[in-house]
DNA sequence: CGCTGAATAT
DNA sequence: AATATTCAGC
């Protein structure tokens, strides 16, 4: 506003003649820095009075290019000409170092809070703010990933003031204690970024400020890396994102990214986070290549891909339980059996590089108890001894749902019988389908109790009624998957048969076991007789060619 | 010691 | 809620 970019573009020896407001009523201090200021041939107009320094500006707008103001216990609660001149560049400068002081005034709009004493450096780079603000008068828009941040600060001082005055020492505490969280942000991105990008050096001069304060502290303490820590040093922090423009760039691309599998932790304060999911991963379902490429191995992820990547390579990994690794995990505890699947042999077979057994551990884990919530009871009791070992090897115990027919379900690839998700899908936690679960429930909660080996044409289908209960809906897709965004694998009508919906051999044996034995009993809920042709065919399908006579005579009771 | 699985921690 | 980490048995 004061100065416009127009205006430097023309100015030849700038910052030579830069026009400098100094607020400060420490007249010794003001002195000081006027003639360092001077010295740059800056030329400075010193104030001791809020008052008149206002009215000079509103009087003779055009008389400063930027500001500087002095924060002192006296004049702390005020901010008010921060809070009006708002279109000059304005930098906070104390002795003190509070940090809901600083947050304050940087929210307030200050371009940046220094730390007295002022070196040469710190103000031989003020004109910097006045050249963003010629470039950048207005129009910029919060970037959406910093929009939190300046929530949080608002929110924050918002508390400050309530609580205590701004003045107060011990707020600093306070503040940082319920913002440990936040602190990479505030650091990058809220102190720096969003009120006012700073250069490099700049930043440098402000970082002084917090030193020994609060916020370096927490931020070390978050890197409590064990053994392997290299020389790494955070300098990187100058090299990341300190633009605008780099933070822009750093912010918005990783919207696209579909899903990295194994990423960095993202850790405190190293604007890098997000570059390192930026790592473009087109997902090619199924790929296994896929993770033994760039930044899943930890080992591999060395920094290559990042100006800031070397401190980011020792992070450790966090593994990404996407829907074709689950996929493979899932095959893997197939084909082993589920009462064989132990860790170090799931990741054998799961060939993925970079992937752990404490890893393959833990997600089994969460696996084991899924299904177990899944499965309740008769799970305990079936699919072990009943089997022999070694077919177990071979997409074993796939508990069919009245379909297909198990003499069958041994020729079919494992892949084409249990078509898990059928898609990737880009919500995780449709992975274990929890509503399709209901499908198996134990059968004394789940009316429709399909009877395997039996086709389901052979024994009718589920009444479709479009206004029955919950249940009525055939399960035919039991494991949640219908909406299979738009994968184009859907329901047909065919039941598919999910993957990890192991419903318990056992129980189906027994239920088939029941129905057999007990022909007379009524037919499942949901379910209507099938068709005596139906019938027949599928009886002499399995060699039972002559019907038992009482088979249709009346029922016993 | 290394593995597993359950309990905890983050 | 999802993963990681820790811990006690084996």
């Amino acid at each position: 506003m004061v100065c416009t970019a127009n205006d430097l573009q023309e100015w030849k020896d700038f910052p030579k003649g830069l026009r400098v407001l100094l607020l400060d009523d420490d007249t010794t201090s003001a002195a000081e820095i006027r003639s360092k200021l001077e010295e740059m041939d800056y030329i400075v107009s010193t104030f001791c009075n809020e008052n008149e320094a206002l009215s000079a500006i509103s009087s003779k707008p055009e008389s400063f290019h930027v500001a500087i103001v002095e924060v002192s216990t006296g004049n702390n609660g005020s901010f008010k000409f921060l809070e009006t001149a708002k279109d000059l560049p304005t930098i906070m400068i104390s002795s003190i170092h509070c940090l809901s002081t600083m947050m304050k005034c940087i929210a307030l709009g200050a371009v940046e809070f220094l730390r007295k004493p002022l070196s040469e450096d710190k103000l031989r780079n003020i004109w910097q703010h006045v050249v963003h603000k010629a470039f950048n008068a207005g129009g910029s828009v919060l970037p959406e990933s910093l929009k939190p941040v300046k929530e949080s600060v608002a929110s924050m001082l918002q508390l400050q003031m309530e609580n205590e005055e701004p003045r107060n020492e011990s707020s600093a505490e306070t503040l940082n204690v319920s913002n440990v969280h936040e602190n990479d942000h505030m650091q990058s991105a809220g102190t720096d970024k969003y009120p006012a990008p700073s250069t490099p050096q700049l930043k440098q001069g402000g970082r002084s400020l917090d030193d020994g304060d609060c916020l370096d502290q927490t931020n070390c303490s978050t890197e409590k890396e064990s053994g392997e820590q290299d020389g790494e040093s955070k300098s990187v922090e100058t090299t990341c994102g300190t633009s605008v423009a780099e933070v822009t760039a750093q912010v918005s691309p990783p919207q696209g990214l579909g899903e990295s599998v194994i990423k960095e932790e993202d850790d405190s304060a190293d604007g890098c986070k997000s570059e390192s999911n930026m790592s473009p991963h087109p997902q090619n379902k199924d790929s296994l290549s896929e993770f033994g490429g760039d930044a899943r191995n930890p080992r591999k992820a060395s920094g290559v891909h990042s100006p800031c990547g070397t401190r980011a390579n020792r992070k450790k990994m966090k593994v990404d339980w996407t829907p074709e690794l689950h996929k493979k995990f899932v095959q893997a505890v197939e084909q082993l059996g589920v009462d064989q699947a132990i860790p170090s042999r799931i990741l054998e077979l799961m060939k993925v590089e970079g992937l752990t057994r404490h890893n393959v551990a833990s997600h089994l884990q969460k696996y084991r108890m899924h299904r177990r919530h899944i499965l309740p009871k008769e799970d305990d009791r079936r699919w072990p001894h009943q089997r022999d070992p070694m077919q177990r090897n071979y997409y074993p115990q796939k508990p069919v749902m009245a379909f297909p027919p198990y003499h069958s379900s041994h020729t079919l690839p494992a892949a084409q019988l249990y078509p898990v998700w059928g898609q990737p899908s880009s919500h995780p936690a449709q992975m274990w389908s929890t509503p399709g679960y209901h499908t198996w429930q134990p059968a004394e909660s789940w009316i429709w109790k399909p009877y395997p080996g039996m086709n389901a044409d052979a024994w009718g289908c589920p009444v479709m009624t479009p206004t029955h209960t919950p249940c009525s809906s055939f399960p035919q897709n039991p494991s949640g998957f219908d909406h299979n965004n738009g994968s184009g694998i859907y329901n047909t009508g065919i039941p598919q048969s999910p993957i990890d919906l192991y419903p318990a051999e056992e129980l189906i044996d027994r239920v088939v076991k029941e129905a057999i034995s007990k022909p007379w009993m009524p037919l499942p809920l949901g379910l209507k007789p099938p068709a005596t042709e139906s019938v027949l065919a599928e009886l002499s399908r399995q060699g039972i060619s002559t019907i038992p006579p009482h088979i249709n005579t009346p029922r016993p009771y």
